[in-house]
DNA sequence: TTAGTTGCTTGCATATTGCAAGTCACTTGA
DNA sequence: TCAAGTGACTTGCAATATGCAAGCAACTAA
Protein backbone atom coordinates (compact mmCIF):
# COMPACT_ATOMS: atom_id res chain seq x y z
CA UNK A 1 0.00 0.00 0.00
CA UNK A 2 1.81 3.55 -1.19
CA UNK A 3 1.44 6.53 1.01
CA UNK A 4 0.64 8.62 -1.43
CA UNK A 5 1.12 12.04 1.10
CA UNK A 6 4.28 11.48 1.53
CA UNK A 7 5.40 10.25 -2.50
CA UNK A 8 3.43 13.67 -3.40
CA UNK A 9 4.68 16.28 -1.42
CA UNK A 10 8.09 15.61 0.75
CA UNK A 11 9.01 18.99 0.19
CA UNK A 12 9.69 21.70 2.81
CA UNK A 13 9.23 19.40 6.18
CA UNK A 14 6.06 19.99 7.91
CA UNK A 15 5.62 23.03 5.47
CA UNK A 16 1.87 24.25 3.59
CA UNK A 17 3.24 23.96 0.22
CA UNK A 18 6.56 23.54 -1.35
CA UNK A 19 6.60 27.39 -2.33
CA UNK A 20 9.50 28.72 -1.12
CA UNK A 21 7.25 31.91 0.55
CA UNK A 22 4.96 29.68 2.03
CA UNK A 23 8.01 27.90 3.73
CA UNK A 24 9.93 30.91 5.04
CA UNK A 25 6.38 32.02 6.29
CA UNK A 26 6.07 29.19 8.30
CA UNK A 27 9.49 30.25 10.07
CA UNK A 28 9.34 34.18 9.82
CA UNK A 29 5.75 34.67 9.19
CA UNK A 30 4.68 36.52 12.66
CA UNK A 31 4.62 39.83 14.46
CA UNK A 32 8.14 39.57 16.24
CA UNK A 33 10.41 37.05 14.20
CA UNK A 34 11.86 39.33 12.08
CA UNK A 35 12.14 41.74 14.40
CA UNK A 36 14.32 39.72 16.47
CA UNK A 37 16.46 39.50 13.11
CA UNK A 38 16.49 42.73 12.85
CA UNK A 39 17.84 43.27 16.10
CA UNK A 40 20.44 40.33 15.46
CA UNK A 41 21.67 42.40 11.95
CA UNK A 42 22.14 45.61 14.29
CA UNK A 43 24.47 44.29 16.13
CA UNK A 44 22.30 43.41 19.22
CA UNK A 45 22.91 40.13 20.51
CA UNK A 46 22.05 40.05 24.28
CA UNK A 47 18.48 38.98 25.67
CA UNK A 48 18.13 42.16 27.66
CA UNK A 49 19.19 44.54 24.53
CA UNK A 50 16.22 42.66 22.33
CA UNK A 51 13.46 43.60 25.22
CA UNK A 52 14.52 47.12 25.21
CA UNK A 53 13.81 47.59 21.64
CA UNK A 54 11.36 50.41 21.26
CA UNK A 55 8.61 47.28 20.17
CA UNK A 56 8.38 45.80 23.38
CA UNK A 57 8.32 42.50 22.84
CA UNK A 58 7.27 40.62 25.74
CA UNK A 59 9.19 37.84 27.66
CA UNK A 60 7.92 34.41 27.24
CA UNK A 61 7.79 35.79 23.32
CA UNK A 62 11.12 36.47 22.86
CA UNK A 63 12.35 33.12 24.79
CA UNK A 64 10.14 30.77 22.42
CA UNK A 65 11.44 32.67 18.87
CA UNK A 66 14.82 32.59 20.08
CA UNK A 67 14.84 28.93 21.05
CA UNK A 68 12.15 28.42 17.65
CA UNK A 69 15.62 30.77 15.88
CA UNK A 70 18.45 28.05 17.05
CA UNK A 71 16.63 25.47 16.11
CA UNK A 72 15.76 26.27 12.40
CA UNK A 73 20.06 27.06 12.30
CA UNK A 74 19.18 30.82 12.12
CA UNK A 75 21.02 32.09 15.23
CA UNK A 76 23.26 30.35 17.67
CA UNK A 77 23.75 31.25 21.29
CA UNK A 78 26.85 30.96 23.37
CA UNK A 79 27.91 31.66 26.78
CA UNK A 80 30.33 34.53 26.61
CA UNK A 81 31.13 34.79 30.27
CA UNK A 82 31.11 32.19 33.41
CA UNK A 83 29.90 34.04 36.71
CA UNK A 84 27.71 35.29 35.96
CA UNK A 85 26.79 33.76 33.10
CA UNK A 86 25.60 35.77 30.45
CA UNK A 87 24.42 34.18 27.02
CA UNK A 88 25.09 36.03 23.50
CA UNK A 89 23.17 35.10 20.65
CA UNK A 90 24.44 35.81 17.00
CA UNK A 91 23.30 35.28 13.30
CA UNK A 92 24.53 31.94 11.35
CA UNK A 93 25.16 32.71 7.64
CA UNK A 94 21.14 31.35 7.02
CA UNK A 95 20.08 34.08 9.56
CA UNK A 96 22.45 36.94 7.89
CA UNK A 97 21.29 36.00 4.64
CA UNK A 98 17.49 37.17 5.76
CA UNK A 99 19.20 40.36 5.16
CA UNK A 100 17.71 40.87 1.86
CA UNK A 101 14.08 40.05 2.66
CA UNK A 102 14.55 42.64 5.85
CA UNK A 103 16.66 45.30 3.38
CA UNK A 104 13.32 44.79 1.09
CA UNK A 105 11.00 45.61 3.65
CA UNK A 106 12.87 48.13 4.66
CA UNK A 107 12.86 50.36 0.97
CA UNK A 108 9.22 49.42 1.25
CA UNK A 109 8.29 50.90 4.42
CA UNK A 110 10.04 53.65 3.91
CA UNK A 111 8.16 54.86 0.37
CA UNK A 112 4.65 53.67 1.28
CA UNK A 113 4.50 54.34 5.34
CA UNK A 114 5.21 58.45 5.69
CA UNK A 115 6.88 58.48 9.31
CA UNK A 116 9.11 55.82 9.00
CA UNK A 117 12.51 55.98 10.00
CA UNK A 118 15.10 56.03 6.67
CA UNK A 119 17.24 53.35 5.30
CA UNK A 120 20.36 55.62 5.57
CA UNK A 121 19.58 56.65 9.68
CA UNK A 122 19.62 52.92 10.05
CA UNK A 123 22.58 51.87 8.05
CA UNK A 124 24.38 54.79 10.17
CA UNK A 125 23.44 52.22 13.09
CA UNK A 126 24.77 49.05 11.96
CA UNK A 127 27.97 47.69 12.58
CA UNK A 128 29.31 46.54 9.12
CA UNK A 129 26.17 46.28 6.77
CA UNK A 130 26.26 48.67 4.10
CA UNK A 131 29.07 46.15 2.14
CA UNK A 132 26.69 43.46 0.15
CA UNK A 133 28.24 40.26 1.38
CA UNK B 1 -0.49 70.51 29.29
CA UNK B 2 1.37 68.64 26.75
CA UNK B 3 0.16 64.96 24.98
CA UNK B 4 3.88 63.56 25.34
CA UNK B 5 3.09 60.35 23.81
CA UNK B 6 1.72 62.30 20.64
CA UNK B 7 4.87 65.04 19.77
CA UNK B 8 7.42 61.82 20.65
CA UNK B 9 6.25 59.63 17.70
CA UNK B 10 3.57 60.29 15.20
CA UNK B 11 4.79 57.70 12.86
CA UNK B 12 3.49 55.02 11.12
CA UNK B 13 -0.12 55.61 12.20
CA UNK B 14 -0.83 52.99 14.93
CA UNK B 15 2.21 50.88 14.66
CA UNK B 16 4.68 49.73 17.57
CA UNK B 17 7.47 51.98 16.32
CA UNK B 18 8.82 54.21 13.39
CA UNK B 19 10.96 51.22 12.21
CA UNK B 20 9.80 50.50 8.25
CA UNK B 21 10.19 46.79 9.51
CA UNK B 22 8.16 47.01 12.18
CA UNK B 23 5.79 49.05 10.68
CA UNK B 24 5.51 46.78 7.77
CA UNK B 25 5.23 43.66 9.88
CA UNK B 26 2.18 45.20 12.05
CA UNK B 27 0.22 44.94 8.25
CA UNK B 28 2.11 41.90 6.75
CA UNK B 29 3.51 39.58 9.76
CA UNK B 30 1.33 36.78 9.48
CA UNK B 31 1.57 33.41 7.73
CA UNK B 32 -1.02 34.35 5.28
CA UNK B 33 -1.16 37.79 4.05
CA UNK B 34 2.22 37.83 1.97
CA UNK B 35 0.69 34.51 0.23
CA UNK B 36 -2.02 36.34 -0.98
CA UNK B 37 0.06 38.61 -2.11
CA UNK B 38 2.38 35.78 -4.17
CA UNK B 39 -1.18 34.80 -5.62
CA UNK B 40 -2.08 38.57 -7.13
CA UNK B 41 1.58 38.98 -8.36
CA UNK B 42 1.08 35.42 -9.86
CA UNK B 43 -1.80 36.67 -12.11
CA UNK B 44 -4.41 35.10 -9.45
CA UNK B 45 -7.29 37.85 -9.32
CA UNK B 46 -10.49 35.92 -7.51
CA UNK B 47 -11.74 34.85 -4.34
CA UNK B 48 -11.67 31.09 -5.67
CA UNK B 49 -8.18 31.09 -7.28
CA UNK B 50 -6.76 32.25 -3.78
CA UNK B 51 -9.00 29.38 -1.84
CA UNK B 52 -7.61 27.04 -4.60
CA UNK B 53 -3.59 27.61 -3.68
CA UNK B 54 -2.23 24.41 -2.11
CA UNK B 55 -1.73 26.04 1.16
CA UNK B 56 -5.62 25.44 1.34
CA UNK B 57 -6.71 29.36 3.27
CA UNK B 58 -9.48 29.33 5.56
CA UNK B 59 -12.32 31.56 4.26
CA UNK B 60 -12.60 33.51 6.88
CA UNK B 61 -8.87 34.70 6.82
CA UNK B 62 -9.13 35.26 3.22
CA UNK B 63 -11.66 37.57 3.71
CA UNK B 64 -10.64 39.26 5.80
CA UNK B 65 -7.20 39.51 4.56
CA UNK B 66 -8.05 40.67 1.61
CA UNK B 67 -10.73 43.58 3.54
CA UNK B 68 -7.61 44.70 5.77
CA UNK B 69 -5.38 44.76 1.99
CA UNK B 70 -7.79 47.00 0.45
CA UNK B 71 -7.99 49.13 2.92
CA UNK B 72 -4.12 49.86 3.17
CA UNK B 73 -4.01 50.11 -0.71
CA UNK B 74 -2.28 47.01 -1.53
CA UNK B 75 -5.12 45.94 -4.07
CA UNK B 76 -8.35 46.91 -4.86
CA UNK B 77 -11.34 45.26 -5.77
CA UNK B 78 -13.85 45.53 -8.79
CA UNK B 79 -16.84 43.91 -10.18
CA UNK B 80 -15.91 42.38 -13.35
CA UNK B 81 -19.41 41.09 -14.39
CA UNK B 82 -23.01 42.04 -13.44
CA UNK B 83 -25.35 39.18 -13.15
CA UNK B 84 -24.12 37.15 -11.61
CA UNK B 85 -21.92 39.62 -10.11
CA UNK B 86 -18.01 38.62 -10.06
CA UNK B 87 -14.99 39.95 -8.72
CA UNK B 88 -11.26 40.45 -9.44
CA UNK B 89 -8.40 41.61 -7.12
CA UNK B 90 -5.73 43.22 -8.13
CA UNK B 91 -2.57 44.62 -7.08
CA UNK B 92 -1.66 48.60 -6.96
CA UNK B 93 1.57 49.94 -7.51
CA UNK B 94 2.21 49.97 -3.88
CA UNK B 95 1.18 45.92 -3.92
CA UNK B 96 3.37 45.35 -6.75
CA UNK B 97 6.47 46.64 -5.10
CA UNK B 98 6.00 44.41 -2.63
CA UNK B 99 7.95 42.00 -5.28
CA UNK B 100 11.26 42.98 -3.98
CA UNK B 101 10.06 41.14 -0.53
CA UNK B 102 8.86 38.17 -1.86
CA UNK B 103 11.82 37.54 -4.19
CA UNK B 104 14.15 38.15 -1.45
CA UNK B 105 11.96 35.33 0.47
CA UNK B 106 12.35 33.07 -2.82
CA UNK B 107 16.07 33.21 -3.20
CA UNK B 108 16.47 32.89 0.76
CA UNK B 109 13.78 29.73 0.77
CA UNK B 110 15.31 28.34 -2.41
CA UNK B 111 18.82 28.49 -0.55
CA UNK B 112 17.75 27.45 2.47
CA UNK B 113 14.60 25.29 2.77
CA UNK B 114 15.21 22.06 0.83
CA UNK B 115 12.49 20.73 -1.66
CA UNK B 116 11.24 24.32 -2.13
CA UNK B 117 10.46 24.89 -5.90
CA UNK B 118 13.15 26.93 -7.53
CA UNK B 119 12.64 30.29 -8.52
CA UNK B 120 13.04 30.06 -12.23
CA UNK B 121 9.85 27.57 -12.40
CA UNK B 122 7.96 30.43 -10.39
CA UNK B 123 8.88 32.81 -13.02
CA UNK B 124 7.59 30.18 -15.49
CA UNK B 125 4.23 30.89 -14.46
CA UNK B 126 4.11 34.55 -13.98
CA UNK B 127 2.33 36.42 -16.68
CA UNK B 128 4.63 39.40 -16.73
CA UNK B 129 7.15 39.52 -13.87
CA UNK B 130 10.83 38.64 -15.15
CA UNK B 131 11.15 42.15 -16.05
CA UNK B 132 12.48 44.63 -13.03
CA UNK B 133 9.44 47.42 -13.07
C1' DT C 1 22.44 43.00 53.80
C1' DT C 2 19.77 44.97 50.41
C1' DA C 3 18.85 46.31 45.92
C1' DG C 4 19.62 45.56 41.08
C1' DT C 5 20.59 42.95 36.68
C1' DT C 6 20.25 39.06 33.39
C1' DG C 7 17.83 35.51 31.43
C1' DC C 8 14.39 33.33 31.81
C1' DT C 9 9.45 30.57 33.36
C1' DT C 10 4.57 30.49 34.78
C1' DG C 11 -0.30 31.83 34.92
C1' DC C 12 -3.93 33.64 32.93
C1' DA C 13 -6.96 36.78 30.00
C1' DT C 14 -7.63 38.11 25.39
C1' DA C 15 -7.04 37.76 20.44
C1' DT C 16 -6.20 35.24 16.30
C1' DT C 17 -6.56 30.83 13.65
C1' DG C 18 -8.60 26.97 11.69
C1' DC C 19 -12.38 24.07 10.54
C1' DA C 20 -17.05 23.20 9.28
C1' DA C 21 -21.23 24.68 8.05
C1' DG C 22 -24.51 27.92 6.32
C1' DT C 23 -26.16 31.75 3.16
C1' DC C 24 -27.40 34.28 -1.02
C1' DA C 25 -27.52 35.27 -5.66
C1' DC C 26 -27.20 33.53 -9.35
C1' DT C 27 -26.29 29.54 -13.60
C1' DT C 28 -26.50 25.25 -15.76
C1' DG C 29 -28.39 20.74 -16.96
C1' DA C 30 -32.31 17.40 -17.09
C1' DT D 1 -39.19 23.97 -13.41
C1' DC D 2 -36.42 22.06 -10.33
C1' DA D 3 -32.32 20.13 -8.36
C1' DA D 4 -27.60 20.67 -8.20
C1' DG D 5 -23.76 23.58 -8.71
C1' DT D 6 -20.62 27.81 -8.25
C1' DG D 7 -18.66 32.19 -6.44
C1' DA D 8 -18.12 35.01 -2.70
C1' DC D 9 -18.71 35.27 1.39
C1' DT D 10 -20.54 35.02 6.90
C1' DT D 11 -21.11 32.69 11.29
C1' DG D 12 -20.04 29.64 15.23
C1' DC D 13 -16.91 27.62 17.90
C1' DA D 14 -12.74 25.02 19.46
C1' DA D 15 -7.77 25.28 19.44
C1' DT D 16 -3.74 27.96 19.45
C1' DA D 17 -1.00 32.16 19.99
C1' DT D 18 -0.25 36.63 22.02
C1' DG D 19 0.25 39.97 25.71
C1' DC D 20 0.74 41.31 30.42
C1' DA D 21 2.26 40.72 35.03
C1' DA D 22 4.60 38.34 38.29
C1' DG D 23 8.01 35.24 39.93
C1' DC D 24 12.64 33.19 40.22
C1' DA D 25 17.63 31.80 40.33
C1' DA D 26 22.11 33.25 40.12
C1' DC D 27 24.81 36.33 40.47
C1' DT D 28 27.06 41.68 41.34
C1' DA D 29 27.59 46.06 43.35
C1' DA D 30 26.74 49.33 47.34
Amino acid sequence: MIDRKNSVKLACVDGRSACPVACSLDLLGDKWTLLVVRDLLLGKTTYSEFQKSPEGIPTNILAERLKRLQAAGILEKSRYQERPVRYAYRLTAKGRDLRSVLSAMIDWGNKYIPGTIPREQIEAMVPQLPENS
